[in-house]
DNA sequence: CCTATTTTTGCAAGCGAGTGCAACAGGCGC
DNA sequence: GCGCCTGTTGCACTCGCTTGCAAAAATAGG
């Protein structure tokens, strides 16, 4: 390995003609030090390039400034967009995200854990996938914070964001009932995640309220691809939809897509689609997508905020307001 | 702060039996022990839930296994399929990233890059934005090594990835002049960074060669909507482009929205398009645009090896190919 | 000018690990 | 039984930093 040649406090102190401790303080914001010598250390560190080695201060302040970001997917429209968020969000409250990509096994979450209690982070995100109970037990045990993007399961101790996601698929049958549409469908992916699960049933559930049958439909990941596979069996149907509620944006592009240049149907005159995540692409006039946005900023201002708490305890959670943005992929509006 | 209690190597030898610094070489590879300390030692460890200290380690190893990936934008589709990948073949490499967004101040990648000297970094990735050459001579003097992705500008010491981008443009140049169109645009962004202007320069030296004027339009970030309004300029000219050739996918998915719904139209027949990137929208059926594929797992392939190589002496710089991907948005192919 | 108080400063003891060195144990050949 | 070699183990030092404590210096009060 390369020899690292960092240049430490000592060398500073010496150049500075002061204490190692001066040095030390000088970059201790509080601490207790004369302008003349803050002002020699500055000088000193500056002409050496000298920068606090953070990993050592992390080891006596027993607090790394260190948090962990555990993702799938991460090039996904939005979960590219809440790790902007929520990097540009830490990086305001002084930490630094570590970024744990967790495509590869099934265990991987686990195993991005326990990377996170190796590099003492205080804190860790998820943002896909459920940890086994055993390891967030310990990280908890261990003083380490635990925030749960979306992932709805109690976890005591954790902070967990969710969001209306019920409340949201009831209001987009709704506005599809208001449009004119009658025949319901449902486009879902068979990830069956607690908050995909939460936005099927809102949506059957308004659905029955009305008497009004919903056809569900489950396939492959939550991707685009798959809003292709979803169109050709939805639209295929002996009682063709004319309004689809898509469990996030991606599926409903592909969706789109499908029901235009396979099926030569016109959005939103012949099928009225609404879509959820509000990725940028929804706003591209090719879809012009109605659709929920998910509120990113806010879900990356809760999470940080709390982090910077002081008491952590009880269960802490979270529900947030998916806001419905219209364009015009459904009628009237 | 939260009292941070995690278990350490003393109490571990403690629960063992042993020295600490059994504990300690248990978890070193290709330390000495025998079977039955070993054994002993992995069984009080998982009992207790230790995890080795990977800062107090990488204070002691003088390496940290931390590489910092500098990104602003990070939310773009070619910028998060980088990551991706990057995230990915370091923790194969049994490293881990940190991730710094840069999308604040101008001088914020400056910035970055003392945040991983200040974390004692072994390497920095910069994927976007240009620090000052005093900050990099003083990672590359710290030890810290350097990888420059797509930003082409001379740094002794440090990796560089770049790709034939001219020769890339060039290409599509032929491609389009083989499809039988006549009238040359070129959609830039007013980002100006070198790979941008390679391909500019590329595309328009290659219509010289053939006595054809390109014009040549700059506006805005490299968005979207840039290539909405780089549409909305060229497609008014007096003398209309039957080919376009858009610096990123991105502008050229605004363009061809552009052109088919403000201008009416058709691609390929009345407007051929050739983007750069093959981010994931690019083949998507409203899209299906011909273009150039970025090799991010080739780039993060040969960024992590060269971490790993013991030496780093002299200038390296590689030089990786785009690939044409063939898809509807040019006529014949 | 002397004493009491407040800063400022340096010393030294940690934080949690890795590792050279020497002591030690055990196995083998004679 | 003795000497030698190999393999394990523990001691103690080190990495770069923070911080309590006490000494020293600066300031204020009389």
């Amino acid at each position: 390995m390369s020899r690292k040649i960092f240049v430490s406090a000592k060398e500073v102190a010496d150049r500075a003609g002061v204490s190692r401790s001066a040095v030390s303080r000088t970059f201790t914001p509080g601490a207790s030090v004369s302008e003349e010598t803050r002002r020699r250390v500055t000088e000193a560190a500056d002409a050496l390039g000298y920068h606090v080695n953070h990993l050592a201060r992390g080891l006596m302040r027993n607090e790394s400034g260190i948090v962990c970001l555990i993702v799938s997917e991460l090039d996904t429209p939005y979960r590219a967009s809440l790790i902007r968020a929520l990097t540009g969000q830490l990086q305001s409250a002084s930490k630094i995200a570590m970024l744990i990509n967790t495509d590869r096994s099934d265990d991987s979450v686990d195993q991005a854990l326990r990377q996170a209690i190796s590099y003492r982070a205080d804190a860790s995100i998820i943002l896909s996938g459920m940890p086994d109970r055993s390891i967030t037990d310990l990280c908890l045990k261990s003083g380490q914070r635990l925030v749960l993007i979306n992932r709805d399961e109690d976890r005591e101790g954790a902070l967990m964001i969710n969001l209306n996601d019920r409340e949201a698929a009831r209001r987009s049958f709704f506005a599809l009932l208001r449009a004119g549409c009658r025949n319901f469908a449902f486009a879902n992916s068979e990830a069956m995640t607690p908050s995909l699960m939460a936005r099927e049933e809102g949506f059957c559930e308004a659905g029955r309220e009305h008497g009004l049958e919903v056809s569900v439909e489950r396939f492959g990941p939550t991707t685009y691809q798959s809003g292709v596979v979803l169109a050709q069996r939805l639209l295929t149907r002996e009682k063709r939809p004319d309004a689809i509620f898509c469990v996030n944006d991606l599926l409903a592009c592909g969706l789109m897509d499908a029901a235009r240049h396979q099926f030569n149907l016109a959005v939103p005159s012949e099928l009225c689609v609404v879509g959820f995540d509000d990725i940028e692409q929804a706003s591209w006039s090719s879809y012009n997508l109605t659709t929920f946005a998910q509120p990113v900023e806010q879900i990356a201002a809760e999470a940080v905020t709390w982090l910077d708490q002081v008491t952590s305890a009880g269960s802490n959670s979270r529900r947030l307001d998916a806001e419905l943005v219209w364009r015009g992929s459904v009628r009237g509006g």
